[in-house]
RNA sequence: UGCCCGAUGGUGUAAUGGCAGCACGACAGUUUUUGGUACUGUUUGUCUAGGUUCGAGUCCUGGUCGGGCAACCA
């Protein structure tokens, strides 16, 4: 069952508001902004979302909905060397997945650069910004450090009518790339970095995704980003803890230029980590770029788009960013915890099927050759309405090659020479033989099966485990491919003296399985189906290059595994 | 050595001055035609030193530790 119904955060169990909340619920007692509620999702169109975007997009629209308000999509757009329209497609796409809607309000900041010119020029006026013609150099040089004091620009008391001439002339495209920059007239002496005069535009003549040719001059995040809130009428500007520091920034334009009686107020929250994963939109371009990966949507990155070709639900990952919670401490999130919000929502859902992965022949020698019967499957255990299937069984099948073991250790339970064992919905078999090849390599087991232990027939028979199995003659050849971490260590970021992050990469994070045995009912599955292949864990058919006539199927996740820990003692 | 922020079991997150709870993990058991699921139980925590108070995880002060801030990035 979906957590949200008709828009609307249903798991009103939880007794408990997070900081968020707790202050909207204050500004709302207060009466601000005439009682509105109003967020927005404003990523920047220059890579894919990764699952770290999913805990800021559950939360901002998870907010509008509790609160009925709204919730925007927004494209920073700011900055037109980084970004393109292939992202802006993929983040629409991907809030949607992820079953959020904006509905008509999708905006962009590029949308307002004619109003943030013309504030942009209000700040000139009042003898708030002016135009500099300092070289990067000498902004770096002028700004100070942390613990020692800015100079001012010797262009700081330009007059207002030549800046305003400047700034015009700079947005008619007279000069070149970094010839003069318009910034913010506050404080070179503050002890906040950020209000020592801050460059609010530059120049850059590149053509924008979006704007085109039609702008030669771009506003920099601190001055497009709050603006941009205040234009659409946010009541909530929620983003990340290292923009903590800019806020007396984001506030400082809004008391020059704000008029309406609603503002928006940012606040910060601490963003996700978790333990294997790298979460820089830069890292994960340079794993696509170097082929570390195959693309942004490998099953093995942590992006939106890799997570549902994975296998990953869009509830899946609802649930799990409601389970980690939202605080303005740093955190590190275990991964076992996104792997335990798919294998929940998996384990209710999806229907189960017999796959063998890596095949190992039987042969049941009393059973009469060239017959085959129809034996009867459940689909789900976990939802009766799902029924039954057909499963054909004969004399050959095929097992997993790591249920049998011809030297068994103690508490190995599955097939062993002499050891019966029950074949799931077919009947209990024994292993009389073992054929091996010139090699010692196991070839074949042969076993005899009791006919009266057929499943479904009241057979009162126990025996210590029941194994997977594909019937031989009927199995359909699939490959599967089976993922790993893509890191070897908890933190990736930190690699050893001189490497970077990519020194950590697990070269053996992808294992592809050619001819495995799936089960006949398997025919057809739909690209992005999800099954649970009994005892082995959650697959689902790759949207890429899975066909009809060579299927190809992602694990998504393991079953738990309690015998993989007995077997490690 | 400036400014800002934070600190609750292994990992997260609650407790709004009044019994430190929940989830995941780990461990043990019950059930089971998935060594899955479900269920039961166990385990481990308020950074530190003072102060306020009948009472402090919560408020105050000092310290310690961690994070952020010096792109014409967002």
């Amino acid at each position: 069952m979906s957590d949200y119904k008709d828009g609307v955060k249903m798991s009103e169990n939880k007794e408990s508001l997070n900081f968020i909340e707790q202050i909207i619920t204050d500004d709302l007692k207060e009466g601000k902004n005439d009682g509105r509620v109003h967020t927005r999702f404003p990523p920047e169109p220059n890579g894919y979302l990764h699952i770290g975007h999913a805990k800021s997009i559950c939360l901002n629209f998870g907010l509008s909905q509790t609160f009925q308000g709204k919730c925007n999509l927004r494209f920073d757009d700011t900055n037109p060397v980084k970004e393109d329209v292939e992202y802006v497609d993929s983040i629409r796409e991907d809030v949607h997945w992820l079953g959020f809607d904006w509905e008509d309000r999708e905006f962009f900041a590029s949308d307002y650069f004619e109003k943030l010119y013309q504030m942009a020029v209000k700040l000139i006026q009042k003898g708030k910004a002016y135009v500099c013609e300092c070289s990067p150099e000498q902004i770096r040089e002028f700004r100070g450090t942390p613990t020692v004091p800015g100079k001012e620009s010797p262009y700081r008391n330009r007059p207002v009518e030549e800046s305003l001439d400047l700034f015009q002339r700079m947005r008619a495209g007279e000069f070149e790339d970094g010839k003069y920059l318009l910034r913010a007239k506050i404080d070179m002496a503050s002890p906040n970095m950020h209000m020592r005069d801050p460059i609010i535009y530059r120049i850059r003549h590149t053509h924008h995704h979006r704007t085109g040719d039609a702008w030669c001059i771009y506003p920099m995040y601190d001055f497009a980003h709050g603006l941009s809130d205040y234009i659409e009428g946010i009541t909530h500007s929620v983003c990340t803890l290292e923009f903590e520091v800019h806020r007396p920034l984001y506030d400082w334009f809004l008391d020059q230029l704000a008029e309406a009686n609603s503002r928006p107020r940012q606040i910060e929250f601490a963003r996700l980590n978790m333990t294997y994963t790298i979460m820089s939109k830069r890292k994960l371009l340079q794993l696509v770029e170097q082929n570390h990966v195959d693309s942004w949507d490998d099953p093995r990155m942590p992006t939106i788009s890799g997570l549902r070709r994975r296998g990953y639900t869009p509830d899946s990952i609802r649930k799990f960013a409601e389970r980690i919670g939202v605080a303005k401490r740093e955190n590190i999130i275990d991964v076992s915890l996104l792997e335990f919000s798919i294998r929940e929502d998996l384990n209710k859902k999806a229907n189960r099927a017999m796959a063998v992965l890596n095949p190992l022949k039987m042969v049941i020698t009393n059973y009469p050759e060239g017959e085959q019967e129809i034996l009867e499957a459940i689909n789900n255990p976990e939802k009766p309405e799902e029924g039954k299937r057909k499963v054909p069984f004969s004399r050959e099948i095929y097992i997993e090659r790591d249920d049998f073991m011809e030297d068994p250790p103690k508490k190995f339970f599955r097939l062993a020479p002499g050891r019966e064992v029950r074949l799931k919905y077919a009947y209990i078999i024994k292993c009389e033989d073992v054929v091996k090849d010139e090699n010692g390599e196991i070839v074949e087991i042969r076993c005899t099966y009791d006919p009266t232990t057929k499943s479904g027939t009241g057979c009162k028979k126990k025996v210590k485990s029941t194994i997977h199995w594909v019937n031989a003659p009927t199995a359909i050849d699939a490959e599967v491919r089976l993922f790993d971490r893509l890191f070897l260590n908890e933190n990736p970021d930190v690699a050893e003296d001189g490497k970077d992050f990519t020194s950590n990469i697990n070269s053996d994070s992808l294992n592809i399985l050619e001819h495995c045995k799936l089960e006949p009912s398997l025919n057809g599955a739909a690209s992005g189906q999800g099954f649970q292949f009994e005892r082995l864990g959650y697959f689902c058919v790759d949207s890429k290059l899975s066909s009809p006539e060579s299927p190809v199927f992602n694990r998504t996740v393991t079953l738990k595994d309690s015998w993989a820990k007995i077997n490690k003692k």
